[in-house]
RNA sequence: GGAGGGGUGGGUGAGAGGCUAAUACCAACAGACUGUAAAUCUGUCGCCUGAAAUGGCUACGCAGGUUCGAAUCCUGCCCCCUCCA
């Protein structure tokens, strides 16, 4: 059986016509591994692959939720690991492809999530007591049960605070409950670029998405009553597209913003990525690229 | 030609004699990350040295001056903007 095959590395480096490439001469199926584009009807600001390229080669993990729905690591982790597996049942190679840095690593480590679903009401109890008290009041209360998840936590970020809190109410501390043990034997493929040019790269990708009616997808998806406070609306695009709609800012700021955010975001997920991490193989994303990574992978594909 | 306003670190823009290598925001750079992750949070950000504390150097258009001390006050020059002719 063939290794699962993980394509990584930051936004607009061409991570998707790689695997697409490789899995029609591999006979190989995507898992997509990005965060944003298991919601439907985000199509243009997620750069999600064409119902053509999707007719062509299997995609999994795209389409998978509504955007008013909750999407969760760990319900990206099962369906991922399940669709991986069904690919690989089928004798097809597994090509695990995405910039969701947290998604693909919960997947290729094997994460073991510990198992406490979100509390809604918790949550909500805690966020009001955040407000008031200010975040170190949940903080003291963390660095009591569980003081290695607090002091790595920080102050601050309440949101992780009280995820933590959230799941050492169930006994054992959080901070005990993250076990890595993989799944799957993996190879890990990975694209960069330099940075102007990975900015360059961005920048024109942003622009093509407003050519493409990025500001008319997202005035359709809040027409279908998608509110801009939603977590799914937070993606990068819609958040500064949804600000120009609401007469926030002009529509040239916004783009500027996208592109802005954009840089960021990459620049972030070479945090996940890193050059120097011996598990990636790089290649520099420019011409003639895909014959080497093909001749690359070709060595883990059993056909 | 006349009258006003203004030139500050990569950008926007505060500061109006010492607390200022200079608020804030943006950009950039580095990092954390186990059920919201394209989220959330942290650090750096004039130059040299250093792990850091420190130390040294150069800086608020240019040139002078006043002062123990100037981005801040004075003089001259250059440039920009607005209004009047």
């Amino acid at each position: 059986m063939s290794l699962l095959i993980a394509i990584v590395g930051p936004t607009a480096t061409g991570k998707s016509s790689l695997a697409l490439e490789l899995c029609q001469t591999l006979n190989g199926e995507i898992v997509s591994a990005d965060s944003r584009q298991v919601y439907r009807y985000m199509d243009i600001g997620t750069a999600k692959p064409t119902v053509e390229e999707q007719a062509a080669v299997p995609h999994h993990l795209i389409d998978v939720v509504n955007p008013d729905e909750d999407f969760s690591l760990a319900m990206y982790q099962s369906r991922a690991l399940e669709a991986v597996h069904g690919v690989q049942r089928r004798g097809k190679t597994a090509f695990l492809v995405g910039g969701s840095g947290l998604y693909i690593w919960a997947l290729l480590e094997g994460w073991r999530i510990p198992p406490v679903p979100p509390d809604p009401a918790l949550r909500r109890e805690l966020e009001a007591k955040a407000q008031f008290e200010g975040g170190e009041a949940l903080y003291e209360k963390l660095k009591e049960i569980d003081p290695a998840a607090a002091e790595r936590i920080g102050t601050k970020n309440v949101r992780r605070v009280i995820r933590a809190l959230e799941v050492c109410q169930q006994g054992t501390p959080f901070s005990e409950l993250q076990v890595k043990k993989p799944f799957v034997d993996s190879v890990i493929v990975g694209l960069t670029t330099d940075r102007d040019d990975l900015y360059k790269r961005i920048d024109t990708r942003v622009d093509s998405m407003r050519k493409k009616g990025l500001v008319a997808e997202v005035e359709s998806l809040v027409a279908r009553g998608y509110g801009l406070d939603l977590p799914s609306m937070s993606g990068l695009g819609y958040k500064q597209i949804g600000l120009y709609l609401q007469g926030k800012t002009a529509l040239p700021t916004a783009i500027q913003q996208i592109k802005f955010d954009t840089h960021s975001f990459a620049r972030h997920q070479y945090n996940w990525f890193r050059l120097k991490d011996k598990r990636i193989n790089w290649f520099k994303a420019e011409e003639g690229t895909t014959e080497a990574a093909h001749r690359f992978v070709q060595r883990f594909v059993v056909n």
